[in-house]
DNA sequence: GCACTATTTCGACAAATATAGAATTAAGTG
DNA sequence: CACTTAATTCTATATTTGTCGAAATAGTGC
């Protein structure tokens, strides 16, 4: 019974560390198929089992993915969710402003 | 010398608590000039001290702009730094996917 | 089964956060 | 100046978070 304001507060919150927020662009920047723990933890130079506690937060929030294979785990973004809580951010943050401005929305903008 | 991910993530970090993102829903949907604290108070219905500890993480995070008025402080949403938080997020978590996927960002679909 | 690799889970601790009552500051009014 | 209203800051406390070494788990190959 989680509402929608609980759920959007949940996964911002979950971005809201530059470690996590550091993964995602990793992981974004990736392979479709997922990047491998282990070389998250190498290039990013933290601990493994730190690492794990920040990429177990990212997968309790529904943003990120987790397959096996092998003896690896693969983490992958989860577009549809990110695209969601974008939308939900926006329309949410400036549904008031919007009214007034006559400006696209950020990220259609081409300046 | 906050770097842009670090700056990002303690913006995404305050929008991240299901009270500070009722307040800026608040906000956005009130008056252009901002919506006085007692009133966002008895909306909200938390103790002042509580809901002045929030506005002032949303303050300190610059997603919030004050301003006093005889006795009463309004606050309000300050939607360029809001445009551009919603647009990194966008950017940094979607670039990778966005490739492959060619809908349009999530603000900009009519569906 | 044993060794090896990849990654997580456990355990402990310091630091940050959330909450809220009480005291304080700021501004207006008689 | 005293009084009232609006909001913050102070103080205290309980909870959560972040970190990371050590131990455990999962899978692969000999």
């Amino acid at each position: 019974m989680t509402g929608r304001v609980e759920q959007a507060a949940e996964r911002l919150k979950a971005l809201g560390h530059p470690v996590r927020l550091s993964i995602l662009r990793r992981l974004v920047q990736g392979p479709e198929a997922g990047t491998p723990a282990g070389e998250l933890q190498s290039r990013l130079d933290i601990p493994a089992s730190t690492l794990s506690h920040h990429l177990a937060t990212l997968a309790d929030a529904g943003l990120v993915l987790v397959a096996r294979e092998g003896t690896t785990l693969r983490y992958r973004a989860d577009y549809g969710v990110l695209r969601a809580l974008t939308e939900y951010l926006w329309q949410d943050c400036c549904a008031g402003g919007a009214a007034d401005d006559p400006q696209p929305s950020p990220c259609c903008r081409r300046d």
